[in-house]
DNA sequence: ACAGAAATGTAGCCTCGGCTACATATCCGT
DNA sequence: ACGGATATGTAGCCGAGGCTACATTTCTGT
């Protein structure tokens, strides 16, 4: 075995950290874009809508919805629906974008429509700005 | 705003509920990879190379041993170095080809090296075997 | 061989994101 | 308008994955 002094700089460590961060944001973004959604399809977010498309149960939900509202990015009161602060809609928007491109991208490489869909569910939170320009100009020079 | 009965079956929920268990997985596999590189190059991982590749402290790195072991991944006698097990040994191998096939498609539409390396680390995880072979396939037809 | 340094183990705390169970409020049909 | 159905809130539990603080063991240099 090789027997290095090993003192590599921890480049890894921040890969590894950066990657967790994106994933407490991960959740964020879900329900943001979901909230939007409901928004959009009825004028309204109702806790137990979210709840159900999210897979979850509506405390669940209620808890996540909190959150938001401790991140400033939703408003809401007692009984009534949730809605999004500027801060939540342009997250919104941004997510929108993001998760479109991504599909876009995973379609324009060969992957069947189901699985893109799925898949970019998970990958769209871990996509760099980087990447995702480079997305863009893939997608511009081979539509 | 539409007035829809909503009676939508959560297809979304299953996407979501998918993507949160490959959450769980994600950082099982990421310490199976990181045991098996150490092991490649020092011949043993010790705890506190594995924390200190991983970002993270050392107790936190012996809990996570601890579930590997649990799961019957790896292998460890007080005081000694972790190794993997045979169950180990494949995840590890598998993940090291995932994660080689991401980056490799990343760089190929034209995502630049460092921001490939970095996003796959988080992307790696949410990628179907589905999408995995036509990544393959298109970088067969596009090297 | 032994003392100090370094590595590992262990205890206990926090937050987050799930859950169930139960309490309360709102909505809606008769 | 009222009562049952439905929606929402709240309390409390759990496991995962972080952390600090402290105890113990192993390693290492003189």
């Amino acid at each position: 075995m090789t027997e290095d002094h090993f003192d590599d700089t921890p480049v890894q460590a921040e890969r590894f950290s950066q990657t967790r961060t994106a994933q407490s944001q991960a959740l964020l973004e879900d329900y943001t874009e979901m909230i939007d959604d409901l928004i959009r399809a009825h004028g309204e977010a109702r806790i137990t809508d979210i709840a159900r498309l999210m897979g979850v149960t509506h405390p669940t939900a209620t808890k996540a919805v909190a959150r938001l509202k401790r991140e400033g990015l939703a408003v809401s009161r007692p009984y009534r629906g949730v809605f999004l602060t500027e801060l939540g809609s342009g997250m919104a928007e941004r997510v929108r974008g993001r998760h479109r491109l991504v599909v876009d991208l995973l379609v324009a490489v060969g992957v069947p429509p189901e699985a893109a869909e799925t898949d970019a569910e998970g990958i769209e939170h871990y996509v760099s700005d980087a990447t995702l320009t480079a997305f863009a100009a893939f997608l511009t020079r081979q539509p």
